[in-house]
Parts: C-alpha cells; structure tokens; sequence
DNA sequence: AGCACGCCGACT
DNA sequence: GTCGGCGTGCTC
C-alpha cells in the first residue's frame, strides 16, 4: 500500500494523506498534480510532495480521484523554494502553491445540477422549480452559480434541496480544463490527390468555378516556394478570395483543413549584434564577473541613463551561451514594454514574458515553456511572480530597479518580497543575482558594505551626458506673493515654453491621481467621505464622480454641502486629472495626455500612450510615479515635479528613502541624449532629503538615513513583522488587539510597537488595528517566528476573537 | 478556504 | 411550527 502526502491550494497548515494503489504510485512523481476529494464534496487540484508507505495511524487515508499530470509540473527545486518561503513569511505551502502556480492549472471542482432521467412529475413543481427543470431539460446540466441567472439567488439552495426530495435533480461535481491551447487552421491538399500524376486531374473538378480554380493555383504556387505548412489565412490573402472559395474545395474533398498548436506569444524579430559597450561598461562588466567569482549577489549602482541594461545583455548572453537560463525580473508591467524591445532585438525568440496583463492561457504557455527548457523560454522576462516558474538551470537572476516596493507582494499571502526569494532561489541553482538601480534600498546597499554583496558602480551616463541640472522653487515664497499661475511656478512655464519651443517634451509629475482630492465644504469644512473606508472620496472631473481609491466606491457630485447644505463647495489639493487641464489652458496649442491609474486599465494602453510619447505625438505628459519607473525617451529635455512635500510627509520609516528614490528616478527621465533640468517645487527647499535630491548625492542620503534606522531600530539593521488586525466590529476589535498587544509585549518586550490606528482606520467596512515587532539581529528569527505563531493559535482560539482576520507580514514594505 | 452541523430569532 | 441566520469544528 503506498501514500502520498498532498498540497493543498488552501491556507492550510499541514499536508494531507491520500492512498494510491500500484498502478498509480508508478506513475507519481513528487510535483504532480492530483485531483483528489477533500471535505464532502469539493475535488481541489492538490500537489504531490511526498510519496511513501506509512499509513496514517488515526483515519483511513481516501484514495486520490485521478493523476492529472504525467510529467511532474513542478521540480524539486522549486519545492525547496516554496519550503522556505511558507517558512519565512510565515504561511502555509498551500498558499504559496496557489500564487505559484498559474490559476487555470488549479481547477477546483464546480457543482453542477443534472436532472434524473426517470423523473417526470413535473406537476408536482413550483413555478421556479419548473423553471430550473425547464433549463435542465435545454441543456442536459447547469452549473450551480449559474443558477442565480434563473432564479432569484437567495431562494437557489433551498429550492435545490427541494428537487433532490422529490428526487428530480442530483449534484456531481464537475472539473473542467480551462486551458485552451491555440489553434491555427492550416490547408493541406487532400490525401486523395497527394500524388503529383493527380495533378491535372483535380483542376478538372474546378472547371467551372474560377474562383476555386484561381485559390487552387495560388494554393501549387505557394507550396512550390515554400516548405512549411500554409496557413488558412494565408491562402485566402493571396488568392484574394473569401473563406467561403477555400470551404468549398475542402467540401469537394480537394483541399484539406488540420490545426498545429501554436504559443499565443511569438517574437520573432531579427537579431541584432549587441551594442559595443563604453570603456566604463567594460570596467563595470568585469567587476561584475570578477565579484561573482566570491559573492553570489552583487549590486550594481548604476545611475539613470548609465547603461545598465547593456551589461545585463551581455551578461545574459554569457549563460545563454552556456545553455543556462536567465530570469530578468522586472518591477511592474509599465517597464516591460520598452524593455522587452529592446530585449528583443538581441535576443528574438529565446524571450518569454510573464506578467498579469498575459491572459491565463499565455501564462500556462510560458509555464510550460520554461518546464520543458523550450528554446524560447531561456530568457524570461518578467514581474515578481515570474519567479514562481519551473526554471531547471537558472544561471543567472537580474533584479532590476531592486529598490521599488512593487516587488513586495502585499496581499494575499504569501507576502514575498521577490528581491530576496529571487536570492534564496539563485541559491538553490547554484546561480548568481545581479541587483541593479539608481537609487538602491538601504537594505541592499548595506548588505554591500558589510561585505554580504559585491559592489560595482556606474558613476557616468552613456555618452557621458551630464546628470540633469536640478533646480528647486520655493512655491511658499511664491504662494504667498500670490505668484503662482495655478500649480504652476512662472519658473516651470518659462522653461515648458522653451522645451516646447525647441521641440523639446516635458514630464510633469504629480503623485496623485483624479482631478482634486477632496471636494469640501466652505462653511463648515464637511469633505464627503466613503461609506465603506475612513478616506475622503476623491474627486473625478471626466466621470464627475467621487471615488474611493481604495474600495472603488463612487458617488456623484453633490453641488451642496451634504452636511451643512450650504451650496460653497471648493476643491482642496490637486491630482494629475486637474494638471493635464491646467497645463492644457496654459499651453493650448501642445499635446497633453496623462499617464496613471485610471488612464492605464485596458492590456495595451500603457504601451499606446508610451508609443505615442516616443514618436512624439505627445508633448507633455503628466503622471504619477508610474512616469518614475526606467522610461527612456530621448527628447526629454525637461521634468517637472509639481509639489515634492507629499511624499516627505508619509508617515512610514521608509518615507524619505522613498522620497530620494522617486525624484532621483522621476530626474532621470530627463536629459538622456544631451543635458537636462528638472524643476522641484516644493514648500521645503532646505529638507536634507530635497538638497540631496538636487545634489544627486546618493551617499550622503544613504549615509544619514542609516544612522536615523540605526538609532530608531528600524530595517536593515532590525528585522520586522507587522501584524494587521482587522475586524467588522470596531469594540470586538479593540478587545482583541488589546489581548494580543498584551500577549506581544509580555513576550517581546518593549520590541513591540503599537498597537496603532492606521491613517486609514477602515476599509471596506472592516476596522484595522497594526503592530510591529523589531527583531535584533542577535534574536533568532526563527524561535521569534515560532513564538509568534503560538500566539497567533492561542489568540484564535479564543472565541470571542477567532473572527478576527490576523495578518502576518514578515519584511513588511 | 469551504462546508456541514447545530442552535436561536422572523416568517408562512 | 419552519426557514435561515451565523458560530464552531473539521477536512486526509
């Protein structure tokens, strides 16, 4: 008798049995994926880890449903990755099976109504009972969800109880691949007439139809040139006919239609030999090589413009020559766009992209691709859940842009930062991690200087173009001379006029997104708030509506106060939606369009806006920090940031690190071809973080803001986990971070830090409540760990509190 | 997570 | 009297 202890995608702490007999256990492998019955019902798609011979002392193991696999779909290699993942960020294995492992390879079972043969009373039915039967009758069964479509949802489970007593209906559960490789249809000559005597016989049955004729001979005419199979498409093209021609050789039995399964994602694209690198470059690229030799990571700081994404293809290249492959992580998808292009020309068809604007089925693709070592998939290039896939021999992993928080995930579980698992999974291949940014986190840059990671520096541009001259305006100076055109300083328009002037364009940056933030009352100062979250609804000029940006929630526009009545109602703060019109009044005759949130939804609009950004179309363009993230134009001769101080003032230890890194990287987009200026305005000209900013001086920001996380005990000389409580009911939350805040501290001391109110205390109508615990690095993280989770199970069971959603987050960001 | 079982308040 | 609300415990 064999078992074999299962995965399950659920949030479930331990592993569970299931029996397998001969047959089966010789087709297992750890890494399959079984369907198995867990609970009465439900069949999950779980995961072997382990296959063995212990029977399970306490219950009988039930048998599995069925293999679905019959290669493993995950290697042992990223098991051990999962392991240490569930560990460190505190989750189960399921968890992080299920974000590992496309969504469309996890199918759950689907309940689905089927309507018993011999059943014939149907008298004896209600009016929606006869209804659902009506529909069973139309298409043999139903799926449960769907069965709301028909009937009123509240009533649907107890009319189906109802159907089964009266033995009309029974349930099965139903498991349906989702996966749908593509198909392209393809047109083949008959086999009747494969041989070449028949030739002048099969114009013979188109005598009399000239377009069928004229298809048929484009048909010989293509094959003589060509070996390969003749796409469908491509034959009606050429012969300038419709479907309907080719459909009727085929009817004829003349021609022939078959499919070929094809990946959704091709790049083909001619290679381009790789740029020859500056002496800088070469030095760099070396050192980098050099370093790998004794460290497995290495930091390249690289400032804007510098070049480093010409090391990486030379570095990619060199494992590509060994026939290693390459993972290229990139933050979010708004870079991918322009670096792929660029990928591409070097490396054409060996690139596979991984991000979640790719439909679930292009994701399966690349899933499979990789597994399979495909040619195509050797360099992927990818968001931070493009580690997740089944590498077999990863050479090398690039981080780029390592400092940007995208790459911790935040919800749901687990709540990996891909910087670091990028790091433990280089470990597991054997591979080396290249971090590469501007601006690095203070965490990396320190594990540098204590020696954990190799160092190399760009100091230069490419071209050795000037870093952007960076000029600071005080709007408190001017506000208060009431000088200001708008948002704008008559500095910034000055300068606009001229870059537009030269056919130059602008960026302009403002860090929030909608027209106004808030709309508020005159009187009484009322701003409407959402009824779901303790935020103010912002303001939307296009929709003319107020938006929660947190739960979504909109309302329309009230003209009067809701609170007062009084019909003064004025608009405080500003967002990029109210700059692109400012700036469009000032500058008429320009084109503007706005990069954000809102405008960036569809699959294909950030590359639309960033296309028409490229060839000019757009003169200026106004966004929020998504503009910040490695976008390289050429002709951008000038930035503008509209009010620096917002960032500064977030309250989270990271706030002015995060300050430094926006500006220098929003700076960057400016001058890459020739010297550039960048405007900050900013009520704070003599903040250490702007002066640094203006002073592109890295290492002094670097410097201080260590010495502040030193003395306040914060990363990267602490380790910390967060703790987020949240409940529907404010009091029963309150007691429940009172009893564990207690239990904290009585453990960790004055370690823990809280509990606090966030700044916004409720979303979507649950209350929040956080603590954080800093963690020495001479206090075992792992005994800190198992404490906390003792606690956490002792906090549950509790009854009153085990409604309570507790969410551990490790490293949080 | 999902689902069944079980115990208390609003209706036919 | 029943239906259905959600609190509780279990799933190999």
């Amino acid at each position: 008798m064999y078992f074999i202890n299962v995965i399950l995608p659920l949030a479930l702490p331990r592993l569970y049995t299931y029996q397998v007999d001969d047959k089966e256990v010789a087709l297992l492998k750890p890494g399959m994926r079984v369907a198995v019955e867990f609970g009465k019902r439900k069949i999950y798609t779980a995961l072997v880890h382990q296959i063995h011979q212990n029977p399970p002392l306490n219950y009988e193991a039930k048998p599995i449903h069925q293999i679905i696999d019959e290669q493993a779909l995950v290697n042992e290699m990223q098991l051990k990755h999962w392991e240490w993942m569930a560990d460190y960020y505190m989750c189960s294995l399921g968890e992080v099976y299920k974000s590992a492992v496309p969504s469309s390879l996890l199918l759950e079972s689907e309940t689905v109504l089927i309507k018993n043969e011999n059943f014939i009373d149907e008298n004896n039915l209600s009016s929606d009972e006869f209804l659902i039967i009506e529909a069973l009758e139309n298409h043999q069964q139903l799926p449960i969800d769907q069965l709301s479509s028909i009937v009123d949802g509240k009533k649907s489970l107890s009319l189906i109880r109802q159907l089964i007593e009266k033995n009309a209906i029974r349930l099965k559960e139903e498991i349906n691949e989702i996966y749908q490789p593509k198909l392209e249809k393809y047109i083949k000559l008959h086999s009747h007439w494969e041989s070449p005597d028949k030739i002048a016989d099969i114009f013979n049955e188109v005598k009399r139809a000239a377009k069928q004729r004229d298809a048929l001979m484009t048909y010989f005419s293509i094959k003589s040139t060509t070996q390969n199979p003749i796409k469908f498409k491509t034959l009606t093209e050429s012969a300038l006919c419709s479907a309907a021609v080719i459909n009727a050789l085929v009817e004829k039995e003349l021609l022939e239609i078959f499919y070929i399964q094809v990946d959704r994602v091709r790049f083909d694209n001619e290679i381009e030999k790789a740029k020859i690198l500056s002496q800088k470059q070469i030095v760099a690229f070396d050192q980098i090589n050099n370093q790998f030799n004794d460290k497995s990571v290495v930091l390249l700081k690289g400032v804007t413009g510098s070049g480093k994404t010409e090391i990486y293809v030379k570095l990619i290249q060199e494992q590509l020559d060994q026939h290693k492959q390459v993972l290229y992580l990139l933050p979010e998808i708004a870079l991918t766009t322009q670096i792929i292009q660029r990928l591409k020309k070097y490396f054409g068809n060996k690139i596979a992209v991984y991000h979640s604007k790719y439909s679930l089925n292009e994701r399966v693709e690349v899933w499979n691709n990789v597994l399979n070592s495909k040619e195509s998939a050797q360099l992927v290039v990818g968001v931070r859940s493009s580690g997740f896939l089944p590498f077999q021999n990863l050479g090398l992993i690039i981080v780029d842009e390592e400092h940007e928080p995208s790459y911790k995930q935040v919800e749901p579980s687990p709540r990996y930062h891909a910087r670091d698992t990028s790091i433990v999974l280089a470990m597991i291949h054997n591979a080396k991690v290249l971090l590469g940014s501007a601006t690095p986190s203070l965490e990396s840059f320190y594990n540098s200087l204590e020696d954990k990671y190799g160092f190399v520096t760009l100091e230069n541009r490419f071209g050795d173009v000037q870093m952007p001259e960076i000029e600071l305006v005080d709007i408190k100076e001017i506000h208060r001379k009431k000088r200001m055109n708008g948002h704008f300083s008559e500095r910034l328009i000055q300068l606009i006029k001229e870059a537009l002037h030269q056919k130059e364009q602008v960026i302009l940056f403002q860090n929030r997104r909608g027209y106004a933030p808030v709309l508020a009352c005159k009187t009484c100062g009322v701003t409407p708030q959402c009824i779901q979250c303790d935020v103010s609804l912002t303001y939307h000029k296009f929709a003319k509506e107020l938006k929660c940006h947190y739960c979504g929630y909109t309302q329309k526009v009230t003209n009067s106060c809701v609170a007062c009545g009084s019909d003064e109602v004025v608009f405080l703060g500003f967002g990029t939606e109210q700059i692109e019109n400012e700036i469009q009044a000032l500058f008429p005759e320009a084109n503007v369009a706005r990069m954000d949130y809102d405008t960036t939804k569809g699959k294909h609009s950030y590359e639309r806006i960033l296309e028409q950004f490229q060839q000019q179309e757009i003169d200026i363009l106004v966004g929020t920090q998504m503009l910040s993230k490695g976008l390289d134009f050429n002709k951008v001769s000038l930035v503008g940031v509209l009010n620096a101080d917002s960032l500064l003032n977030f309250p989270d230890f990271r706030a002015h690190e995060r300050s430094y890194q926006l500006l220098v990287q929003v700076a960057g987009r400016a001058g890459r071809t020739k010297r550039g200026k960048v405007i900050i305005q900013t009520y704070n000209p003599t903040h250490e973080i702007i002066e640094q900013v203006a002073a592109h001086d890295y290492l002094k920001m670097a410097e201080t803001q260590l010495k502040e996380r030193q003395q306040f005990q914060y990363p990267p000389f602490y380790k910390t986990i967060n703790i987020t409580l949240k409940h529907k009911n404010k009091i029963t939350l309150d007691e429940g971070t009172v009893w564990l805040s207690k239990a904290l501290k009585n453990t960790f001391g004055n370690q823990v830090l809280g509990p606090t109110t966030p700044v916004i205390s409720k979303i979507r109508n649950k209350y929040i409540k956080e603590m954080l615990i800093k963690i020495p690095f001479n206090q075992s993280l792992q005994k800190t760990k198992i404490a906390v989770n003792q606690l956490k199970i002792s906090f549950l069971s509790i009854a009153a509190f085990r409604s309570i959603q507790l969410i551990i987050d490790v490293d949080s960001y």
